[in-house]
DNA sequence: TTGACATTGCGATTGAGTCTCATTATCTTC
DNA sequence: GAAGATAATGAGACTCAATCGCAATGTCAA
């Protein structure tokens, strides 16, 4: 786990708009400056402002303009912690499973169970110190069809 | 694992109500009829449009109304897919940990990483034809300080 | 049958996020 | 260093799921 500062985090993202062809502002500066000066986690709105405290110019949309490129640069990670957009199972008391797969390209969403995996979740949190009360597993991936459309895709035209 | 059939839901969740000194309205009984006729995962607009068919007063109101009381009854699963709710990690580069338990007391956050954990994912999704592309483990617990907390509570007065 | 009060629908409101567009800033080229 | 192509900006309108306030209505125990 190569530990890197913060000041390298902010020169790779630097590179990272020069590397596309996006320009480096003022308010752009005072965004990654912001992001790189902390180890919380936050929100867009945390960081707007957060963010205005050094540049009193920073626009909201600029903020939500930029928290893309800094995920898509791979410097920040996004976290959908999801509040709101709800989706309800009817049929929970037959078949408690809270695990999905969800294909990002069809959206065709797997549920699945594995004791394994509620075992090792249960342990974990334990040596944690936590009791578990509910658990959700989501993993985004790509399914076979469209890993198959997708590399048609890639080869003609 | 006791199959249930959709009647005897039903039933269950209508006791449920008696049992709080709820009222089982017309309303209540349309969209909880809606509920247990199907197999699928729903959200609640489109409970709401088929709840309309069944009861054209039914409104959007109440369907939210509904929906909390059917997951608190243990008979319908409520998952968050988190749309438009996001939380960024600045860290990322240092420690991609995609696992959280949040304390659903004091809303605390912990983070893990567990080599085990990613294999098992990563076996599971590979048999059911998927090729991760990113990962999202959410635990929802109690922690030690709370659950500490809770027990007090409920002992002295 | 009555009355307490749970429940309803309507429409206004919230809050995160997105979009539009006229104006401004950056950066490459000379 | 100036000019020009075009990326980026702020303001504020907009979206969309969800929530709230309130007056009117419906349920059910007594």
């Amino acid at each position: 786990m190569a530990v890197m500062d913060r000041s390298e985090a902010k020169a790779k993202f630097l590179d990272f708009l020069t590397q596309k062809n996006l320009r480096i502002t003022s308010q752009r500066r005072a965004i990654v400056d912001t992001v790189f000066s902390t180890d919380q986690h936050f929100n867009a709105e945390q960081l707007l402002e957060w963010s205005r405290e050094r540049d009193s110019s920073v626009s909201r949309a600029t903020v939500y303009r930029t928290l893309p490129l800094l995920t898509e640069s791979g410097l920040v990670h996004e976290m959908d912690f999801g509040k709101d957009y709800k989706i309800y199972d009817p049929n929970y008391a037959d078949h408690p499973n809270h695990n999905h797969i969800i294909c990002d390209d069809c959206d065709k969403v797997v549920e699945f169970e594995s004791e394994q995996l509620d075992q090792l979740e249960n342990e974990i949190s334990h040596k944690l110190g936590f009791k578990v009360k509910t658990q959700q597993l989501r993993i985004n991936a790509s399914c076979e069809e469209m890993q198959k459309l997708g590399a048609c895709k890639n080869k003609d035209h």
